[in-house]
DNA sequence: TTCATACTTGACTAAATTAGTCGGGAATTC
DNA sequence: GAATTCCCGACTAATTTAGTCAAGTATGAA
């Protein structure tokens, strides 16, 4: 149960990007640096978070990127996901009414999985990006 | 964030050795078959468990598992920290007081992750097995 | 114009982790 | 003594992760 890369470098870039840049451009390469993160890795990332509506960017010259919504509405929840970060607790579909294991019936422990997951899912979506800049966390 | 099969495994055995197995014995080969789980690799998985004091262990004919401590008194997440399946939302050393990256500053996101990882904490903290076996789950 | 900067994109890869399997052994009961 | 069941370590195949690399496009400044 662990939070890989992918996920956490696109928060913390995210965070970054709203709590240096104000609202002008911010070139990757210096948000990478300031989070020693992967230059590369970075623009791989924010390729699919552009995609997905989150930051726009500017290309040539003092371009970068800038948040597309208002830190204020961004919610951790929406990042991971967007990201490719799903909350897999449960390991049955959740399309499907079918269990972990051919039977219709759940198993004995899927509500507690659902429990766990609508937990984290819960607490990551009353969080937005300002709420971690501002250090309002709990 | 994903759950992985050695924590979801070594739960669903438990749960089922707790609901199934009343003081007597439970084979292995009964519980993976109940629980459509790898016979091979749940042993593995109990050896664990039993040297950790989770099980006691009957051998030969008519042997099996019985529960070393009360359904009441286990908690989920010792269950998910003995299988070596701990749960990993900050990436920086816990006992040191640096943090992500050569600073000796927590990270900007420092305080998000570890939010997470209190709230999943107490969540399973606040589970027996025998809340699971009887459905008392939220 | 020309150049430097910065985003854009897809393909590729090395390392780590996971999810097991396999084979032989030891204890216990019938 | 035969069947059953736990015991244990070593090994492996597949998947996932965490990146790298290379080539291209757009923009602004000198
Ligand atoms: S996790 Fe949903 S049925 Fe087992
Ligand atoms: S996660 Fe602890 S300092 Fe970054």
């Amino acid at each position: 149960m662990k939070l890989g890369t992918r996920g956490r470098y696109a928060v913390m870039a995210l965070v970054d990007l709203a709590y240096y840049g104000q609202g002008k451009p911010l070139a990757l390469t210096e948000i990478a640096q300031r989070q020693s993160l992967p230059l590369s890795y970075l623009e791989q990332l924010f390729l699919k978070l552009r995609q997905k509506g989150f930051v726009a960017s500017t290309r040539g010259h003092l371009g970068g990127y800038t948040l597309a919504r208002e830190a204020e509405a961004i919610r951790i929840s929406e990042i991971l996901e967007a990201i490719g970060e799903p909350l897999e607790t449960t390991r049955c579909d959740k399309s499907s009414a079918t269990g972990c294991l051919r039977t219709n019936a759940k198993c004995l422990t899927h509500a507690l999985w659902a429990g766990l997951g609508a937990q984290m899912q819960q607490y990551l979506d009353g969080i937005s990006l300002a709420d971690v800049c501002e250090r309002r966390i709990i």
